[in-house]
RNA sequence: CGGGGCGUGGCUCAGCCUGGUAGAGCGUUCGGUUCGGGACCGAAAGGUCGGCGGUCCAAAUCCGCCCGCCCCGACCA
């Protein structure tokens, strides 16, 4: 394509609104424009890309078993209604009706429909394992739409539906998925990590979220590098290591005024004592019952976990109000030794000694506090986040914490929809089975954001070479110059038709413009022809994602391109 | 939904406090020079100052309501 052929809206400056590195140079870039809150369309570059991720995505399902089908977008409520999510989806799900009154949804996700094709036809185990999935646009009406094509309200997602006979098959279902994701990402040119994710309020016993690694990441993934484990910082496991000798501590706890602190910060400030040597205390609403939860003072408690080793519904933090009445003093002077409530206690308590914690009584805390001889915790448990430096759960190294972006995320649903929806298969033994399902999503424009924002320097994009827009930008130096364009229309010719991705750039504006878009767009690779072509018949090759220049002859051109093109994809 | 901010040519923004002729840079168009990192000279086009209402002789500017957008928070199968 030439340049000039094609709508490149090229902008200097970054719109106010565009907050991330990736929304700014996807707009500077000229490959999106926004129409609403959340709301995008594609320009052709922009498009273009979103189209090679795609194919890459088509590539990796249909290898791994399977098949693309394209599902409605309108669905009426009833379906909605059998799963039992148009009352329980909330006011992401968009609503509307039609003329005659009748209520539906722009689907933010499509278990309902699938469901519903697989039930009426799917009737023996003969026709499983089906494996159907489909890249189309969703709609999610999002509180707050952020950073660009991100977190959109409108976005372009693969969802694909697994229905398998029995756990066994499922599990396999699963893993081919896994890999055909592990797969995907890496034709992508993407560093990503594969982490064992909380599988939510959708349940499941599987669930990893594939994350692009990037320091912008909205996500904390906590990995270790010795043995590979990764995980959501929510969901990480700690392998706890013995760091003191078991016995009782020194001294019994003293109780000691601390006028004014209530915050762990303070408190070791006023009495001289390292965070780590106090223990926090927090007093948790879990269903109706309300324990106290301890962590060591430079901790973070994790509600997830707490919620799953108390195995509540629902877990939140008391409110200030109710503490007083339950032991005695307010938030900040609150403390283990003699509290009537159910304490459970983060494993690595077990270890700390001659502690402060609150005496619940305002303004006092207690010194020399020994777990197991001042007060006895009803159960040690996993109950913090993770920290760089944690010890891995799996091979106890320790581990790291990086950021990641969540682009895919695969579950194992089990029979939640097919047991609601009454889709149920003749098994071999002659009886009714409900499906066992897995869902398995991509986010299409996030993956091209998260490229971006994992690819990228001062001067704009760095595209991984399988998903630019064009692998190889042709720029002539100067279009007034006959030898110069001759030469240059010529050799975009023979790229052509030696089948090269090519993009040239014919435009007759000051070389100075062309180059700056060329590294602002990204293009992997960048032929320039301008006086040294003139002067010695040479043209330049410039690789974008290392600045690496060769100059080449005309007949070395192609043999050169593939050589780079090949180092590009390793 | 709570808190904060913004809305002035296509883009970035000044002007508003203290009411009186609507501005700059970039971009665009035309002419010329230039041609390896957003080049230069000259000319020009382009604005219901988000909308509605109010105050005032007079409103981009002051007041009220509404709309849109952005940021922080809660939320996120």
């Amino acid at each position: 394509m030439k340049f000039t052929q094609v709508f490149i809206p090229t902008l200097k400056e970054a719109p106010k609104d565009a907050e991330t590195v990736s929304h700014k140079l996807l707009f500077r870039a000229g490959l999106i424009r926004k129409l609403s809150s959340g709301i995008y369309s594609y320009l052709p570059l922009g498009l273009r890309s979103i189209q090679k991720i795609s194919a890459i995505i088509r590539q990796g399902m249909s290898r791994w078993g399977a098949q693309e089908v394209l599902m409605p977008l309108v669905i009426q409520k009833e379906l909605w209604e059998e799963s039992g999510r148009w009352q329980a989806y909330g006011k992401e799900l968009l609503r509307f009706q039609d003329r005659h009154e009748k209520w539906f949804t722009i689907g933010p996700t499509h278990e309902e429909v699938i469901v519903d094709i697989v039930r009426n036809e799917a009737k023996s185990y003969r026709q499983l394992p089906l494996n159907l999935y489909q890249i189309a646009p969703k709609f999610r009406d999002e509180i707050r739409p952020r950073f660009g094509l991100m977190r959109g309200r409108e976005f372009i997602m693969k969802d694909g539906y697994s229905f398998d006979m029995d756990e066994e098959h499922a599990n396999k279902t699963y893993g081919q998925m896994y890999d055909a994701y592990s797969w995907i990402f890496r034709q992508c040119g993407l560093n990503f990590r594969a982490v064992e994710a909380d599988t939510g309020t959708i349940g499941g016993k599987f669930s990893h979220e594939f994350m692009v690694l990037a320091n912008t990441g909205e996500e904390a993934i906590v990995s270790c590098d010795a043995c590979g484990y990764a995980a959501n910082v929510e969901k990480a496991e700690i392998g706890y290591r013995q760091s003191a000798a078991d016995g009782g501590g020194t001294s019994k706890p003293q109780k000691v005024p601390t006028p004014g602190r209530y915050s762990v910060e303070d408190v070791s400030a006023f009495l001289h004592v390292a965070p780590k040597g106090i223990i926090k205390t927090m007093i948790v609403k879990a269903g109706n019952e309300f324990v106290a939860a301890l962590v060591r003072g430079d901790r973070e408690l994790n509600l997830l976990k707490l919620k799953s080793v108390l195995g509540a519904d629902d877990i939140g933090l008391a409110s200030d109000a109710e503490c007083p009445g339950l032991t005695g003093a307010h938030v900040g002077s609150i403390g283990p030794v003699g509290l009537k409530l159910k304490i459970i206690a983060d494993t690595e308590l077990r270890y700390i000694r001659d502690a402060v914690t609150g005496a619940n009584e305002d303004d006092f805390h207690y010194t020399g506090v020994t777990p197991g001889s001042d007060f006895v915790p009803a159960m040690f448990a996993d109950i913090r986040n993770a920290v760089r430096g944690d010890a891995c759960p799996r091979c106890s190294k320790p581990m790291g914490i990086t950021r990641g972006i969540e682009v895919g995320h695969i579950f194992k649903l089990g029979t939640k929809y097919s047991v609601r929806m009454h889709a149920e298969f003749l098994a071999e033994d002659g009886k009714s089975r409900p499906f066992v399902m897995g869902c398995y999503g991509i986010g299409v424009g996030r993956t091209l954001a998260a490229a971006i924002e994992q690819n990228n320097d001062n001067d704009g994009i760095i595209f991984p070479l399988t998903i630019s827009p064009y692998e190889v930008a042709l720029v002539a130096i100067n279009m007034k110059d006959s030898v110069i364009a001759d030469a240059a229309g010529a050799i975009y010719d023979t790229m052509l038709d030696r089948g090269l991705d090519v993009i040239y750039d014919d435009r007759d504006i000051s070389p100075g413009m062309k180059l700056k878009d060329a590294d602002l767009i990204g293009f992997p690779i960048r032929v320039v022809i301008g006086s040294r072509f003139k002067k010695e018949d040479l043209m330049e090759i410039k690789i974008r994602k290392t600045g690496e220049v060769v100059t080449s002859t005309r007949q070395d051109l192609f043999e050169k391109l593939s050589a780079i093109r090949r180092g590009l994809l390793l």
